[in-house]
RNA sequence: GUUCCCAUCGUCUAGGGGCCUAGGACACCGCCCUUUCACGGCGGCGACACGGGUUCGAAUCCCGUUGGGAACGCCA
């Protein structure tokens, strides 16, 4: 007779050390097998992120990072990084070193050194080993057709499809032995009962043992795959708390089947909810800017994503009047796993460029002006204002730079913003040319204005508080003589001298363009609208 | 298809049996401030998916329906 197959003294096996540990076990719950879970706390904390190098870090990734690296702040414990680089085919270094860069600008670096999985081979084939001689895993030789077979026919037979021992006839498996296939190594998994954990997070999770199968840990060459290396790998680096995407729950039923099988304790596991796209649908690129290089590109503030990151699927105890931004150490002291939510979140550009505003309005001017000159030189490079050399260049820049900083809600708008600073404009708003400037009377006007600017520029004036002044309180004084408002005056300067209607205050453009530059665009507006006129 | 998960304003959320005629934030609209824009202030619009229970009482507990998501790989 056939002998039993493997899976079936691994179970039994099971049965019997969770028989011996306590006979009641198996009466009470049909949850025998499971391992106990490791209870750490404060200093004691272990957490990780692992990512796997097969592309950028994107927010998804970024914002489980997060999670990890907060809840370890939190308790006092220790944030490590594992690459979980066992896909040769789809790992690059380049995506290794793009994912440590970028958990850097983030500010979210390990407190030991980073764990590749890659350089674990021989732990990870000690272990295979270990399952295999204990009986809980088995080599399998069934091929790749033949799985796809089994698995097109209960598709057709509206079944599940689960791999166990057995499955596929001793004569077929050894005609596929040997006709050379190499075959896998499976873990014999239980065939009744359930498998089970506390999610922090989601509460009970568990599944009927049906339902999971035999799943493969390592290939015939013993190189192993992610179920396996994940469970091993957070034992020996003694993870107490794994912290991921809710997209794992499923793979954690199988990893605790690795850590029931391997008779260690598991680690807490936490789940969290998926970032979605406005369409609810999974986050990706088709939604926009997915990577977190991508957001410092588009002049997103790290700390801002950070915060904006932490209430995606989580909110600080306190209620209804929480003040959504906050600091670094604010996040860290109210950061809890317990208030993460359980529903996915969808991901709001709006938001995120709200909260980055706040941030750069709350950023010490210096930090801004670090980021932005160099930009601005970038864009326009001797441009604008005070000669490259001159020693008055530096202030202008910070001068111009200062009136757009509460308009800002990149630090790229900066940049796009400030352009008339730099260079003339060529061309002027549709709406305002036509409604100001489309009359004789309204270019006569503009001539009139452009006239008493001229001359009431103070002589010797040197600050911006002595232009504005001198200027305001004149033209304020010629308007109320010639009975026109205020802002009839104005408007049509504004649009000289940046070519649109929304600017920061006219006498700050005017005092940092200078009086000659002011009139020379004054000049050109009239001239221009003249010969619209004709 | 199977298993698992989820369900409060358009979006992020508070809420864990009476404090809820459901609170805050983003977005949107209006007013104020104001030379425009922005900032700031004030106000408005706007949600407990549906149906059954349980209870004196349900957004909150239970069940079902519907809708969404995830996983079912020799990927991670």
């Amino acid at each position: 007779m056939n002998p039993p197959p493997p899976h079936l003294y691994a179970r039994s096996n099971h049965l019997l050390h969770a028989t011996l540990r306590s006979p009641l076990n198996l009466l009470m719950t049909n949850d025998a097998s499971s391992p106990e879970t490791i209870n750490a706390s404060g200093a004691d904390v272990r957490v990780r992120f692992a990512p796997s190098p097969t592309g950028y870090l994107h927010v998804g990734g970024a914002r489980t990072a997060l999670f990890n690296w907060l809840y370890a702040r939190h308790t006092g414990g220790k944030f490590l990084i594992r690459i979980e680089d066992t896909d040769l085919e789809r790992s690059t270094p380049e995506s290794v070193q793009q994912i440590i860069d970028s958990l850097n600008w983030l500010g979210m670096g390990p407190d030991e050194e980073i764990v590749y999985q890659t350089k674990r081979a021989p732990q990870h084939k000690q272990y295979v080993e270990q399952l295999l001689a204990s009986g809980h895993a088995y080599r399998d030789y069934c091929t790749k057709e033949k799985l796809e077979q089994l698995r097109e026919k209960a598709k057709e037979e509206k079944r599940p499809f689960v791999y166990r021992a057995g499955l596929v006839s001793d004569a077929e498996m050894q005609s596929f032995k040997e006709g050379g296939e190499p075959g896998v190594i499976r873990l014999s998994a239980p065939e009744a009962g359930t498998t089970g954990y506390d999610d922090l997070v989601y509460g009970r999770i568990e599944a009927p043992n049906e339902t999971i199968g035999d799943f493969v840990i390592a290939r015939a060459d013993g190189s192993p795959l992610y179920n396996f290396t994940n469970a091993v790998d957070d034992i020996d680096m003694g993870i107490t708390h794994v912290c991921r995407g809710e997209d794992h729950v499923s793979n954690t039923l199988r990893q605790i089947l690795v850590y029931t099988a391997l008779n260690k304790p598991m680690p807490k596991f936490a789940h969290l909810p998926l970032i979605l796209g406005t369409d609810k649908k999974r986050f990706s690129k088709r939604h926009g800017a997915t990577s977190v290089m991508q957001f410092h590109e588009q002049g997103i503030l790290p700390a801002a994503l950070i915060n904006f990151l932490a209430l995606l699927g989580w909110a600080p105890e306190g209620g209804a009047e929480f003040e959504e931004v906050m600091t670094l150490e604010q996040l860290i002291e109210k950061f809890t796993l317990e208030k993460v939510n359980k529903s996915p979140a969808v991901f709001d550009y709006d938001k995120l460029h709200w909260i980055n505003g706040v941030y750069i309005r709350h950023l010490p001017k210096e930090d801004v002006y670090k980021v932005v000159v160099p930009e601005l030189d970038l864009a326009y490079g001797a441009a604008g204002g005070p000669g490259h050399d001159e020693p008055g260049r530096a202030q202008w820049l910070r001068n111009i730079i200062d009136l757009e900083i509460e308009r800002s809600r990149t630090m790229k708008d900066f940049a796009v913003n400030l352009d008339y600073f730099f260079v003339a404009p060529t061309e002027y708003e549709e709406k305002p040319l036509k409604k100001l400037l489309s009359t004789q009377e309204g270019i006569d006007r503009l001539r009139q204005v452009t006239e008493e600017v001229e001359n009431a520029w103070p002589a010797n004036a040197h600050t911006r508080d002595e232009v504005h002044d001198t200027l305001d309180a004149h033209l304020r004084t010629w308007c109320e003589a010639q009975g026109i408002k205020f802002g009839n005056a104005v408007h049509p300067v504004r649009l000289a001298l940046t070519g649109r209607t929304a600017s920061p205050p006219l006498f700050d453009v005017i005092y940092n363009l200078g009086k000659e530059e002011t009139i020379r665009r004054l000049n050109a507006l009239a001239e221009y609208a003249q010969g619209q006129l004709t």
